[in-house]
DNA sequence: TTAAAGTACTTTATAAATTAAAGTGATAAA
DNA sequence: TTTATCACTTTAATTTATAAAGTACTTTAA
């Protein structure tokens, strides 16, 4: 048995804003690009490319609609996505002291 | 009062090496380089950084001395660095869904 | 009606951080 | 002696993240 590692944590999520997503995503049905910059607290330019990197991983999926005649993104997480968020969760709580009461 | 945010999480701590490296510095006395090194599970040249990092923040100290006749790099937590991990743990668990039992 | 401001993003450029590779200086072993 | 090893540091390369511009509209207001 090895010892308990911290690069054990999945670096795609190990991120702040990509930790921001995936916890909000895994929590609701859907969200949209807006919800999300506004919980987060980042940049559109930040909030775009960091989605583009959980697509590309296949962690969430996004669709481009019309909301009226604006454009508007619509991001939902995936099975796989939900999964890596699990088990990321499970190896903070391994790896850190919490005390969650 | 404004929403809970994932920037709020302090970048220096959000990595996983210094989380690792402050999380073990938090629970013991002192450690010594090779023995961070062994339980977070990362390069030396990485480490090193970190760790130079970590004291230029102010959040560890670190001495040197020789174990014999072999260098040894001793690290400690500050009170600094104390304070700034403690808020760490304390904003992961508002905002993540954290289930320790 | 048209100019200005706003929405909802993406793309590109720049800065920062991480990771990997090479380097240092000493000891120990063959 | 030369080879390897330890305990790191430094430099270089790669990856990330942040910031600045850019695109393609829509809405408001003169």
């Amino acid at each position: 048995m090895t010892p308990e590692k911290f690069s054990q944590l999945d670096p795609v999520i190990h991120s702040r804003v990509r930790l921001g997503i995936l916890t909000i995503l895994a929590s609701v049905k859907d969200a949209s690009f807006a919800y999300l910059k506004d919980k987060i607290g980042t940049t559109d330019g930040n909030l775009s490319a960091n989605l583009t990197r959980l697509e590309g991983e296949g962690y969430i999926s996004m669709k481009k609609t019309f909301a009226g005649k604006k454009p508007l993104t619509t991001c939902r997480i995936t099975g796989k996505g939900r999964a890596a968020f699990s088990e990321y969760l499970r190896t903070l709580e391994n790896l850190l002291p919490l005390k969650t009461e």
